[in-house]
DNA sequence: CATGAATGAGAGTTCATTCAT
DNA sequence: AATGAATGAACTCTCATTCAT
């Protein structure tokens, strides 16, 4: 950088392509290890290069680590993007079938990093991957949602924090107890059924139910969405208040 | 001689007490600072012990976080049992809202262990809980929903595995959102709602429905909960301004 | 002893029958591990005592090793003095024989201690065998030498001391040559030639000779043995070819 | 990149410079406290380097060890074959004195390190020198011992492994004495006797004698040899069939 | 006197980080 | 900029010795 006024672009690819390099390796060595468990010299020999090289990328282990859980939630992100992206059908329910697909599979093949990033969050103060990246990846979700609201598929008095809660929840629970029957059991359990059981509950839950007591019910749904709302006005304002 | 033929009732109590407040110890600086973040000499001097007594206990570090683990798990376990057995009430709807309260609650205030838990069954093989006693606290709730079918309660077409995963599931999902809320927001998350929200689905999308009513007279009551939640709410924050 | 004035009898033996069993269980453990190698652990529990016991017997390892090497040594001297004693010819060459055949058994079986005396001598000024203990042992073959010029079996102008190297020292060199053809070669080299080649240098060497035809006749008669010993062993062979 | 290709023979001559400290280091602190009374500590301030380096080096306490010893056991044998070379003469008994003189010291100064050699080979398997490390040092004599016997300085009967035990044997005995009269004594015994007598045995004992008689002497001698080589071919006939 | 649970200093070894080349 | 040899603090675990019972 400093030996020339302008680093040539074929200079800076040239860094970039070695710090992705290095993240990779990186992400391979700490999937297998754990934090603890990853020594730098591997994570270096991987990459090709030498151990005090990283430290001109990273300036810590941990520092690094972060590097690779950051990329990690926004590589999520990106994907899980492109698969709602990628999903020709507009229907509300098959756009939900593709990202739990999506998901739960990422969850499965990515567990460890799942686990390690809010395992960290909690008893490594400097590994703590910012709520902004987290929420970023959940957020294909919520957009999903609130556009299957929009479009009237979906019942306008669900609520959508609880939705979310139990897809990203129920699945990641799922892919845990499907790991755990891979390691020894004669027939693990699939990853379709989850799949199918999970569009299948939000079609009967959150379904918009275009029947006659249509409107009596929507009354009183309306009504109880009414209460909520103003329930979180006053948080907000008792929010304030303290 | 008899001191060593048969070690007095006191002796013996003694060194269950010793193994009680090393594991007591050991438990509170690995929640601290996960498995390899927790230093030996630490866990002795707060169980008020030296650093080798430990090893007359527990054979190495890895089996002493064993054995928190499984007491952790088998105390949960136990926990919610009584739980179970102490709620009164024989309607399925109401012991599974005791279960989801335990249960969230549980997740927020060990948030740490299950995670921890979960990240070393992957990359420690030392420090692997035995599927067992995660299968027995997770029967608690099989136990209950069995009955609810048993009982008419709940559709006899439900999927148990999948009941399981979406109530598991969601409530540590939602404990983890609950958390992070907490960590630097002005207004946290509250765990009643997520209770309410788990109950209700259940009721809704598991529960038998053999009269119309049913759907109407649920809902007014859930608004009639709603709204005295409201008004403690009220309450509070005109307390506050006064 | 501070309990009663003087202690009966049965008292005194019941305290030098367990420090016997101690030195006997040190002396297993010792062998099997050395000196840093052995844990007062596991000799407390082959002498079927606590380990606390041992210390009011001995003040250290270091003392324990100490006196069971000094007994091992003292033991030594006093089996060879009883082999001397036993031996039946009054013949210089006959007894040497017999010491010499002692002597190279003893040192196979004990090669561990003579190390451990020799090695600790120099690195643990602790555990420090007295020159005087070692003295008494080879004083064995002093007096038997000695006796030997005094008879006039042997050349009064030998040296003592070149004597008593080369006998303990060859036959020291001997017992390690033969222990490590022992470990895993298949013929392993025996004792009796070394006994008995050892037997005819003294006898060549420092023999007296006033016969001329002692000579050939001394050699005669190796001839005659070593064909008596090749008889034997071909019809050893033989026979295991039938 | 040129240094990373080909380490310049700076680099690799100081990379070796160090290795040569290291042991040297390693050598001397294993010399005054034996195998587990050398501290690692001690050996890397010795060396002058940090504690982590040596094991760059060396994997382990015990193959440090073990570099030592057989560096040690090398370096013997390449002295002792200087002193050979170095000899101007061609007579036997005067080579011998020459190898003598040279043994002798060599046990003396390095007594610790030939005591460690044997104690180590038996209770710690982790740090035994190879045989062959061992049998190549005591070739040095086989060498000198065969080529008298070719030279007709010496008897054609005499059997190797004896002379070999009685060289090897007595020398160490010998240089044990003298070390204990050493420690306290006001007269300590000489080295010169030693290797005198030790030559002027050999002469007696094995030296071919020209005299007179020779000719009955030599058919005697000849015909213990033919019965000698008979019992060696008949002991590989036996063994091949075992 | 005998015990063995408790001790804690000290051992070998690891590995993130530094820095001379 | 890149290297990897060097570092040494910090780790887990051992075991001779002590001492309350």
């Amino acid at each position: 950088m400093a030996s020339k006024a302008v680093p040539s672009e074929t200079q800076r690819s040239k860094l970039e392509r070695k710090e992705r390099v290095i993240l990779e390796a990186a992400r391979a060595i700490f999937v297998d290890h754990g934090f603890d468990g990853a020594r730098m010299q591997e994570i270096a020999r991987r990459a090709g290069i030498g151990e005090g090289t990283i430290y001109s990328y990273y300036e810590s282990k941990a520092e690094l680590m972060l590097a690779v859980l950051e990329q990690f939630w926004d590589g999520l992100t990106l994907e899980a993007e492109g698969v709602m992206a990628s999903v020709q059908a507009t229907d509300f329910f098959d756009r939900l079938q593709a990202l739990a697909q999506y998901h739960l599979n990422t969850v499965i093949v990515n567990a460890d990093f799942i686990n390690l990033t809010f395992a960290l969050r909690r008893n490594n103060s400097e590994v703590s991957v910012s709520r902004d990246h987290l929420r970023h990846y959940v957020a294909v979700f919520d957009r999903l949602f609130l556009r299957g609201q929009d479009r009237g598929e979906l019942r306008t008095d669900a609520v959508l924090w609880q939705a979310r809660d139990i897809f990203y929840g129920s699945l990641e629970y799922s892919a845990r107890s499907i790991e755990m029957t891979l390691e020894d059991d004669r027939k693990p359990r699939e990853q379709e059924p989850v799949v199918e059981q999970m569009v299948s509950l939000f079609r009967a839950h959150y379904g918009a139910r275009p029947e006659r007591e249509a409107a009596d019910g929507a009354t009183l749904a309306g009504l109880s969405r009414q209460i909520e709302q103003l329930t979180e006005k006053v948080d907000m304002l008792s929010g304030r208040l303290s």
